[in-house]
DNA sequence: ACGCTATATATGTCTATACGTATATTATTC
DNA sequence: GAATAATATACGTATAGACATATATAGCGT
């Protein structure tokens, strides 16, 4: 995983929530981010897929559901950058 | 300044690079990120431009050169964002 | 004013990306 | 094995992004 890699995947907002939400929470669904982003399911999927294909999170079946995390071989670099990049979001919108 | 409009500018390597110089180095004119990048000058202009209008870089006029550097109002967290990916790609490129 | 240097922008084109809608896949339950 | 639920993918299209080449602008020196 390097930086070229890893910052365009962050360039599209869904994704980018997505992540946020994965670091977040630990481990989601897919019905559960569909929800939580309030976006459709084949649009949430597909932004998946594109995580998944670029190493970043992984899924696990368990039944009907699909469950998404960031992949466990996520460099540290990169965990700590969606933290910052969570702090930075929490201070913009303090509801 | 939001994590939606700074990720993107990051999506590009050519753009990443100048980010990372200009963190490490302070100012820069646009010959010596020409040089440094080895990349077409207007090329480079280009991305300085998108960089500049999205309010993450700021330039100085002196004389003929025209100085870049990090934007004196970017966010603490984007610059710590900057400093975090300049260390995943000095650990990844140990030469 | 002219030429030179540094930088910016314009133009046309090509590629990548994102989208909505529709359909397929996979697993469960009855 | 049909029906249903959760998820994935295919397809067509629209938009954005990046590029190379060419040209314009701005300041300096003579």
């Amino acid at each position: 995983m390097t930086a070229d890699e890893f910052f365009p995947a962050l360039a599209d907002p869904t994704r980018l929530r997505c992540l946020l939400l994965l670091a977040a929470e630990g481990e989601l669904c897919v019905c559960e981010l569909t929800h939580a982003l309030d976006e459709s399911q084949p649009k949430v999927s597909r932004h998946l897929a594109t995580l998944r294909e670029g190493g970043i999170v992984s899924d696990r079946r368990e039944g009907l559901w699909i469950h998404y995390r960031l992949h466990p071989d996520l460099p540290a670099w990169a965990r700590e950058i969606l933290v910052t990049a969570a702090k930075a979001n929490a201070a913009a919108k303090p509801f």
